[in-house]
DNA sequence: TAAGATAAGTGGTTAATAGTGGGTTAATTT
DNA sequence: AAATTAACCCACTATTAACCACTTATCTTA
């Protein structure tokens, strides 16, 4: 069974002084009853934070204790993304308080950029966002291998 | 299975001071009562913007989650095509807000033009389409490879 | 074809919601 | 016991969404 959420689009918002994050409240809103607004923080593969519904992380979960640790990428995958998760709940004005070791990871400051990609969130500091915007262009042979697989 | 919208036509529309566009009539009778006046905005892969019924944006969004996270490539592929994405819904007079990024991204000042491509619908400065226009005349080695594809 | 009726496009006002900031108390930790 | 952290509550402001209203165009029918 495939993902029962699809986050998408773009939002500019700030951390407070007591490093909460607002969830965005198009995206907040799609929180199914079940999950009771909890949720997993945990590093992204990029240099970002990212969240993931419970029922999700479950799912994700799941899928990962089928995976070998003899692959080196399962290796690092499962140590940089199972130890750094945080499982939290967001407040009753839609908030949660993104921890320091993740603050830190995504070098974020003032300002975040959170975005929807399907069955996750990210929590981007903008500036390094912006990096990526310019310096990640997907290069013409990964575009034409994509094509295969993607009808747009 | 394919679309199951078939939009055409063009239409000169106004965008208003609160950044508000109408919807053509003739399109907007077309959308089914299953997607409940709900649909996708996103970047174009030209200057514009796109429109696609949701019905129509699932369907890409089901191929998008086969796209698997832990490539680079899907990762930088997902996240630009999603963040641009806002899932909308017309008002009772037909509307829907264009947002800020959206208009910035198809440079909209005044007037809009608006013009149905089959399963989608592009949203466009009147100015760029006409200079598309005449710079992006199709030439013929392209209509060429086309034409083993497309039976028109 | 003219007149009335209906629908379409545009503009503005009001009410609700979202984002942000901060304070108070309860729970943990040292 | 003091200090730090977390949960909870209240409050202000700006934005958004729902609502109402008017004008122009289109369609219908006498």
């Amino acid at each position: 069974m495939s993902s029962q959420y699809t986050f998408t689009g773009q939002f500019t918002f700030s951390i407070d002084s007591k490093n909460r994050i607002n969830i965005p409240a198009p995206l907040r809103k799609q929180f199914l009853t079940k999950d009771k607004k909890t949720f997993v923080v945990t590093r992204g593969i990029d240099q970002c934070a990212w969240i993931y519904p419970i029922s999700e992380w479950n799912f994700i979960q799941n899928e990962l204790k089928q995976l070998s640790s003899l692959s080196r990428t399962n290796r690092i995958f499962l140590r940089n993304h199972l130890r750094h998760a945080n499982i939290l709940k967001f407040d009753s004005q839609g908030r949660f308080v993104l921890p320091q070791s993740l603050i830190d990871y995504s070098a974020i400051k003032k300002d975040v950029t959170i975005i929807g990609v399907l069955n996750k969130i990210e929590i981007w500091n903008p500036n390094l966002l912006r990096k990526i915007d310019q310096s990640d262009e997907i290069d013409d042979q990964s575009y034409e291998e994509l094509s295969e697989r993607v009808n747009i």
